[in-house]
DNA sequence: AGATATACATACCGGTTGGTATTTTTCAAG
DNA sequence: CTTGAAAAATACCAACCGGTATGTATATCT
């Protein structure tokens, strides 16, 4: 009798793990068990369904990162400087994913699944929305910073452009999947969220990288 | 031994079909058959396997819908006409698909499809890849016109914006299909491909919908 | 008309998957 | 220790799904 909590949430990471690189239906529960290293019978106790066990493990996923999140659009932090974070948060991520024989390139997992799943997994689409609504408040902060310092050369909606933009890294994230191209995430990112915003070209450029 | 072409189509179109409104795993080919009057034996008469049926239908979708592309991207027509008529496209396509009680909104089926597998789904994603860059083409040079009558406010590669806006559309698509909201695609598609393209804002307004 | 290839139908198989029933282990309270 | 409930393991099932084997009707060619 381990900890417990300490199994559930093995499941739950290892759930998010597989998910980032494989679709939902291709994720099985005796995969998640298997990578776990934990038996079906103890997967049933912790969790009802597949579809309990992911919308929990995105859960879990999103409030574990919810910490880089608010470091990076803490209101102490300049517009810009949260833009560049997004930006750095994402191509990371997508770095640290890249397995060698598998899909190089992964979206975020959460909101592809609730694309993945028909209306009848009520229990992810639902998990899908809410914190896909929760991601665009967080951008929105950001782009209502960038306004007020008058850094966007053209007026706009705050909350409009924010979902434009989640809507945009969304299909930068699937397109590179797809194509297995992780190299056009890092190329287009910046690009994408500066054309929808509309930022002034003299913000545009990455001050912090010269030495790179 | 009625029109084998026939069978076939309605087997490429079914397929389409239901995969314009659920995900590729949840498609089964059984029920393509059901769907389409058929039964396995003849639909394995005519195809190899499901991945096989998958990419045919989709470059079946996807030569069906040319004659439409070329018409809109022809280089008789003005590029602003090119670009209303492209949201024109995808707005319509939408409403086309409502169906009442399944998900009213969905994505372009057959880039999806290609997030949907892994990479052992190697004919799906090969097809997704290659419809997707002839898609591009044809934005790219959409996108080469409003450049050459010098209404983009802003220089950038042609190709380049081309990709963007592909992804672009296919995010927005991708979060009205989880939100099953086809209202945001009617009111952020037209506001998303000008913001990327940084078209001049005089030319963003539709004149011919004066009247609606 | 006979031979043959095409188009389709029926029935079924083998593997997988989500899920369950049942038993065993662990741990902590009494 | 005993006991009792939570935690986890084993074994298993029913359903499903892609795919196959085999049989049959229809058209075409000679």
């Amino acid at each position: 009798m381990r900890n417990a909590e300490e199994t559930r949430i093995k499941l739950l990471e290892t759930a998010m793990e597989l998910l980032s690189t494989r679709s939902y239906h291709d994720v099985g529960v005796s995969d998640v068990c298997k990578h776990a290293g934990v038996t079906k019978g103890a997967f049933y106790h912790h969790f009802d369904s597949k579809a309990e066990l992911f919308a929990a493990a995105a859960r879990h996923h999103w409030e574990k990162g919810k910490g880089e999140l608010r470091a990076i659009f803490s209101p102490e932090v300049p517009p810009l400087e949260q833009l560049n974070g997004y930006i750095e948060l994402l191509t990371s991520k997508q770095e640290r994913r890249a397995a060698p024989g598998e899909n190089e390139a992964c979206v975020c997992p959460i909101f592809t699944a609730g694309g993945q799943v028909g209306p009848e997994d009520a229990a992810i689409q639902n998990c899908s929305r809410e914190l896909a609504e929760e991601h665009i408040k967080y951008l929105a902060s950001m782009v209502r910073g960038l306004k007020g310092e008058g850094m966007l050369a053209e007026d706009g909606d705050v909350t409009t452009l924010a979902r434009l933009i989640f809507q945009y890294v969304h299909g930068l994230l699937t397109y590179a999947q797809v194509f297995n191209d992780i190299d056009t995430v890092r190329s287009d990112i910046r690009l994408g969220i500066c054309r929808i915003l509309n930022l002034q070209c003299k913000y545009r450029d990455v001050e912090g990288e010269t030495a790179a």
